[in-house]
RNA sequence: CGCGGGAUGGAGCAGUCUGGAAGCUCGUCGGGCUCAUAACCCGAAGGUCAUAGGUUCAAAUCCUAUUCCCGCAACCA
């Protein structure tokens, strides 16, 4: 096949704070499903992925682990090569940003923009809070204090270095502007220039002196470079490039043609990306793909409430390619997709199971029923045919049309089709009449042969998205898949070919009532996982809550605060209050406001509640109040206390009320 | 007046840029068929395209205003 030329992909590297999840393996789907489309069409691909390991994120948690973070990222790392693997990804290079060669580059990118001057050292000034060792800006601040602990905030400055981003600025915009295609979809152009570009470009902070898990500015080393410095540069560092003279695979593949990214930071590739990369006079990526997210069921995915889907337990229950095929197929192209197990059983059924996998079965079973399993062609054609080989022989084009625009879900549904008709040709020829009549066994074995020909192109076109599925199919017909080039022709199966004579269920079909016994296992496995993580992380006391599905009453362990004295404690006041009044604050969503009677006194007190108490089921409630809380307004409004309550692991609230009846006013100590 | 996204038959979505008969998949109901994994094929019901105005010969699509939802993004740099 003739090469159409290189095709350098990448997606973004993984961060490796945890274990992903199958919104991040649908990424590596995508891309994968892409990088094997290119090849089959002939392009010379080079796909490259990886993880992102550095970061004060990781250092944290490696440090809560209790071993160092080179050993944590080594596990998570480990972690995301195996899901990649298991969901049979091809991908050509794997960079972790710990390698030495990266790191080592990432030192001389760094040095060469210092060089040049367009890194500069300068300091960062802000308020910062000195217990969260966090700098914020004055919007950023709640009530003036910090967003985080809630205490006070004072200005401080620290030595950075910055990079000239409004050097760069006007240069970028007529790139934006002069291609059309640098950003998809297109929507997100305009977020880009309209919130960042157009206003003007502040300069960006480029080392962290906070933390050291990172690569050490080798002329300064109580700076590591900033996080997007060191992972954005992983695209041209793992490939060879070299501010002293890059190696032939970069000469090759650079500039990509596509970053395959999440729409959540596209801002980093599309502005401070490209920007670096004009800083060190490279050639910007031909194209940045943005792609959206696959959400649960409208809701955000959470450890702790144990409905994340991780692609492990997915092809568990259903097999890889049908966790591929469901990431591929759902995943729209501009807005968020929704995921749940309900959904994949559907499709898992309706797509695989019935359209897919039956109508392979059906056509081996008859070809073995009624030519012992013998596929040939006689020529003996009727009026339904050629519509048949129109839409098969049509396929391919429909698919390249839809992959041109990255429109992957669009591309897999034209395949789709193609089996689609397929099952309507059986019903329009109605085999199991021909076969009654001898005279008719020329049609029956044309019918049966243009109905394998058809898969066998079918499989073909299928196997970009679904590697495995397309490969058995085609062994059970006993052929091999087609090269991209014969995909418009008919009639390349062998005539004479036998096929299986055990043609194996490719996709079961599954029951949803059998199904979920298995996902709430799953569910209540994550919830303990979680638990007992946090335990190991946090140490310290346990609290009781129910749960529900859960075998094992499950605990909560929250991470332990400073040791406080007798006096400390004695400086609360805590007493029984009576709700006597409560309504919705107007300008919130979360709070409620009740007018509590505490001895012959009334406070007012506003409460994050309101998810989860309505203010009728409020009133006459006797709760727990501190009352000697200095009084703050919240949403406008003065609270003068605080009810107390209990949050579970999935942030739902209980108020504590008195075991015993107790009158309004009593001290809690 | 923080920013952004969304609202299309029971569910999930396309269509909106570039106005021109409201479409796809699933589900439901009815029918057909029996090669096949209770699968397949055909047909039907079901939507004033969130609301109100406007532009136009023509609006889901363009303009204005309003309402409601959802995020602030995947455990996080």
């Amino acid at each position: 096949m003739s090469s159409k030329g290189k095709y350098y992909m990448t997606t973004a590297i993984a961060y490796t704070s945890g274990k992903p999840h199958i919104g991040n393996t649908y990424e590596i789907v995508l891309a994968d499903a892409i990088a094997r489309y290119k090849k089959a069409e002939g392009y010379d691909v080079y796909f490259q992925t990886g993880t992102d390991e550095h970061g004060q994120k990781i250092q944290e948690k490696a440090e809560a682990a209790g071993i160092t973070p080179k050993a944590f990222v080594d596990e998570v790392a480990g972690e995301v090569k195996r899901i990649w693997d298991l969901m049979n990804t091809d991908y050509d290079s794997f960079v972790r940003t710990t390698d030495e060669d990266h790191e080592a580059c990432v030192k001389k990118i760094f040095r060469k923009l210092y060089d040049k001057g367009d890194i500069y050292k300068s300091s960062y000034e802000g308020l910062y809070c000195t217990p969260c060792e966090s700098f914020w800006t004055e919007s950023q601040l709640v009530d003036g204090k910090c967003p985080d602990c809630g205490r006070d905030v004072k200005p401080a400055k620290e030595e950075a270095y910055f990079f000239k981003m409004s050097k760069y600025a006007d240069r970028l915009i007529e790139h934006i502007n002069t291609h059309p295609d640098f950003i998809q979809p297109v929507s997100r152009k305009n977020e880009m220039m309209n919130n960042f570009l157009l206003p003007g470009l502040q300069d960006l902070c480029v080392s962290r002196t906070s933390f050291t898990w990172g690569v050490p500015v080798d002329f300064d080393p109580k700076h590591v470079v900033y996080v997007w410095l060191d992972a954005l540069t992983n695209y041209i560092t793992k490939i060879g490039y070299d501010p002293d003279g890059s190696n032939e695979l970069f000469q090759k593949n650079w500039p990509a043609d596509l970053h395959l990214i999440g729409k959540d930071i596209v801002r980093f590739h599309t502005i401070y990306w490209p920007i670096f990369l004009m800083a060190l006079d490279l050639p910007l990526p031909k194209q940045v793909f943005g792609h959206p997210w696959l959400l649960q069921g409208g809701d955000k995915m959470s450890k702790s409430k144990g409905n994340v889907i991780y692609a492990d337990d997915m092809a568990d229950l259903f097999g890889v390619d049908a966790t591929r095929y469901f990431v591929l197929h759902e995943m729209p192209f501009e807005n968020d997709g929704i995921i749940t197990w309900e959904l994949v059983v559907e499709r898992f059924n309706s797509d695989l199971a019935n359209i897919l996998g039956n109508l392979v079965n059906r056509t081996i079973s008859m070809s073995n029923k009624y030519f012992g399993g013998v596929v040939k062609s006689t020529g003996v054609t009727d009026e339904f045919d050629a519509d048949l080989k129109a839409v098969v022989t049509g396929t391919r084009a429909k698919v390249e049309e839809k992959m041109a625009k990255l429109r992957v879900a669009d591309a897999i549904s034209a395949v789709f089709d193609l089996f689609r008709r397929c099952n309507k040709y059986i019903d329009e020829t109605t085999p199991w009449v021909l076969a009654k009549d001898e005279a008719s066994q020329d049609r029956l074995a044309e019918v049966l042969y243009n109905l394998t020909e058809s898969i066998t192109i079918g499989a073909s076109l299928l196997h970009s998205f679904l590697p495995e599925t397309a490969e058995r199919i085609v062994a059970q017909l006993n052929t091999n898949l087609r090269e991209f080039d014969d995909l418009e022709k008919f009639g390349l199966y062998e005539s004479g070919t036998k096929v299986t004579e055990t043609p194996e269920i490719l996709f079961a079909r599954l029951d949803v009532k059998e199904i979920m016994p298995k996902v709430e296992a799953i569910q209540a496995a994550q919830k303990a996982e979680f638990e007992a993580e946090q335990k190991r992380f946090a140490g310290g006391e346990t609290a009781n809550a129910d749960v529900q599905a859960a075998e094992v009453e499950a605990v909560i362990d929250i991470e332990a605060k400073e040791e406080i004295s007798y006096e400390d404690f004695m400086k609360m006041q805590f007493q029984v209050g009576e709700v006597i009044a409560c309504e919705a604050v107007a300008k919130s969503k979360k709070l409620l406001c009740s007018q509590v009677k505490i001895g012959s006194q009334v406070k007012q007190i506003v409460s994050g509640i309101r998810k989860d108490y309505t203010p009728e089921e409020m009133v006459g409630k006797k709760v727990m109040v501190l009352v000697n809380l200095k009084p703050a307004k919240l949403a406008g409004v003065l609270s003068e206390g605080m009810l107390l309550c209990a949050e579970d692991e999935n942030g739902e609230l209980s108020l504590m009320v008195p075991e015993k009846k107790m009158p309004s006013g009593a001290e809690i100590a």
